[in-house]
RNA sequence: CGGGAUGUAGCGCAGCUUGGUAGCGCACCUCGCUUGGGACGAGGGGGUCGCAGGUUCAAAUCCUGUCAUCCCGACCA
């Protein structure tokens, strides 16, 4: 491809309106324009990248013996009521009418379509396994689109989904496909670390996700992890405490005046005590029922775990009027003495378990009660944020934490949708059982974001070689020069001639100008033909590195397919 | 949906306080000159100032409403 051809528009400042690395680069470096929030037009660039990853995916999915399929983009709702997620999805499924006023959603996955399409074709035992993916545009209407395409409201994902007789026999699947992602984001030129996560909307029992570790807040979720291998989500890691037992020393119970003190940190102050004497009381409405949730006062709630120990769909945090309408009580003076229990369902965090004469709100307004201890015969549940420096629940050493970017996950899945559907096949004894299926998620766009965010550098983007969207980068200096012109064409048409992808950079520009796109673009390799021709030599840089090699233009054509060709 | 900010040419911005011919840099087009890290000169094209009302002789500027975008908290590939 000749520069001068190509459709694209570097720019000399970073757009405004981005935040994330990856986000500024695709745009000032000519990847992706916006249409609307979350919302981006792959540029010929991006599109060749995309392509890449996308060929990958292909072949690291066809080698395990998936299936390549395409489904529909716009859905009848009829489908999803089936599945009763028409209802649960929320917001983020965006519903339309067609002109017959039939309701239709844009996908935002397809569990229910795959479903429907497996169950009218494999109807014996004898057809199963079966693993089919497709690689396709979803739209999620989000409630915060952010960070370009790390989180776009329509992005490509490549979604697969197995079907299977037995748990034994998707267990196996799930193995395989772990292997495959693995050897998918390797192959990307991306470290990935698979963590046990929650499950979330898309339900089922066990799942993964494939993180992207990253130190910046694009890495929009905590990850746990211990170097004996355990590695979780905060939504989903085991809160294992490295100080189980508190004791607030309080010789007996009694209700204190305590005015004016709404938070852990003012009530610890004013009592003089450390907030892990305190029992803390969260008050939340899950699924419109009232839920008051016990935990240590220097732990937090994760709400994801709250919201599975409940088994609910939908949680928040109660409002100050329902606080006193519900419970009778006051913001930041709650316990869980006194309630309703057949109205109000009251939960305790394994934080409590180890706490002794402590403190506790009054259910008055401005007391609590010191020197408080549990009742008997309490349940604890684990339901809150690990905290640094807990311990791993394998092994019992401190966990650390970092922030990814999940690029990808695999979930079992069971028969959650199999059932509801009624989507069965005939077994061996003539009777009809649900699918046990597993879905695998990658998204291939959010991947090629995250390629950026984890390879740049000050000048631009540093693409691995497998997704860049060209290789080689030839720079003639002064393309009035019919000598470097020459030169510069020769290696041009040799090296397209061995299917390694090259741009000429013929723009009539100053070297200055074609050497700041080369590295914004991110080309692995630029061949600069320049003042060295002379001694009939070319420069050799290398992206990564910066590294230059002066080269004979035959050298350079050898160098390349070194490098490329491996 | 709550909290904060911003909407003026493709991109980055000034002008708004104190109303009076819509500007600058980059990018784009033409000519010249230049050619090793975003040159220079001359000329040129492009904007209903987010949108809708209102105040006024007159609104980018003041007032009201509305929409959009971005950032911080509840989601997920």
């Amino acid at each position: 491809m000749k520069m001068s051809k190509l459709f694209v528009q570097t720019l000399r400042e970073y757009p405004n309106d981005a935040e994330a690395i990856s986000h500024k680069l695709l745009v000032r470096a000519g990847f992706i324009k916006k249409l609307a929030n979350g919302i981006y037009t792959y540029l010929p660039l991006a599109q060749r990248v995309l392509t890449k990853i996308s060929n990958i995916v292909r072949e690291e999915m066809d080698a395990s013996g998936a299936q390549e399929l395409l489904m529909p983009f716009v859905q009848p709702a009829e489908i999803w009521q089936k599945s009763q997620r028409w209802q649960k999805y929320g917001k983020e499924l965006l519903r339309c009418e067609d002109r017959h006023g039939n309701q239709m959603c844009l996908a935002p996955t397809h569990e229910e379509v795959i479903t429907s399409v497996v169950s009218g074709i494999a109807t014996s035992y004898k057809q199963l396994p079966l693993n089919l993916y497709q690689i396709q545009t979803k739209f999620r209407d989000e409630i915060r689109p952010r960070f370009g395409l790390l989180r776009g409201r329509e992005f490509i994902m490549k979604d697969a989904y197995s079907f299977h007789t037995s748990q034994k026999d998707l267990e196996r699947e799930y193995e395989v496909m772990a292997q495959t992602y693995t050897n998918i984001f390797k192959r990307c030129g991306l470290e990935t670390k698979a963590v046990q996560s929650d499950s979330g909307a898309i339900g089922g029992a066990v799942s993964h996700e494939y993180m992207v570790l990253v130190d910046t807040s694009v890495g929009e979720n905590d990850v746990f992890y211990c170097d004996c291998g355990y590695s979780a989500n905060s939504n989903h890691a085991i809160s294992i405490l490295n100080k189980e037992e508190t004791n607030g020393n309080f010789k007996e119970e009694k209700i204190v005046d305590t005015p004016n003190t709404k938070t852990i940190e003012e009530l610890a102050k004013f009592l003089n005590i450390e907030p892990d004497c305190i029992l803390k009381a969260v008050a939340y409405i899950a699924d419109s029922k009232p839920v008051i949730a016990m935990i240590r006062g220097d732990k937090e709630i994760e709400e994801t775990k709250l919201m599975n120990a409940l088994n609910a769909l939908e949680i928040r945090p109660m409002e100050n009027d329902e606080v006193i309408e519900y419970l009778n009580s006051y913001p930041g003076f709650i316990s869980h003495r006194d309630v309703d229990s057949s109205k109000v369902r009251v939960l305790f965090d394994n934080s409590a378990k180890g706490m002794k004469n402590f403190v506790l709100g009054a259910n008055i307004k401005d007391k609590h009660i010191t020197g408080a201890n549990l009742e008997k015969d309490i349940e604890f549940v684990d339901i809150s944020l690990v905290k640094e420096g807990e311990l791993c629940p394998i092994c019992h050493k401190p966990l650390k934490k970092t922030k990814g970017i999940e690029v990808g996950n695999i979930f079992q899945l069971g028969t959650k949708y199999s059932s509801p559907m009624n989507a069965c096949y005939t077994d061996e004894q003539g009777q009809l059982k649900p699918y046990i299926m597993g879905c695998y998620g990658i998204g291939v766009s959010r991947t090629m974001a995250a390629a950026i965010e984890k390879y740049h550098d000050e000048h631009g983007i540093i693409w691995p070689i497998a997704i860049a969207p060209y290789h080689v980068d030839i720079v003639p200096v002064n393309c009035d020069d019919e000598e470097q012109m020459k030169i510069a064409s020769d290696l041009y048409d040799k090296l397209q001639k061995l299917n390694i992808e090259v741009i000429l950079d013929d723009r009539k520009d100053r070297a200055g100008v074609k050497f700041k796109d080369a590295d914004l673009i991110g080309f692995p390799i630029r061949i600069t033909v320049g003042k060295t021709i002379s001694e009939g030599l070319v420069e050799f840089k290398i992206r990564k590195t910066g590294e230059v090699i002066k080269l004979s233009p035959d050298e350079a054509i050898e160098k390349c397919k070194e490098i490329l060709l491996n």
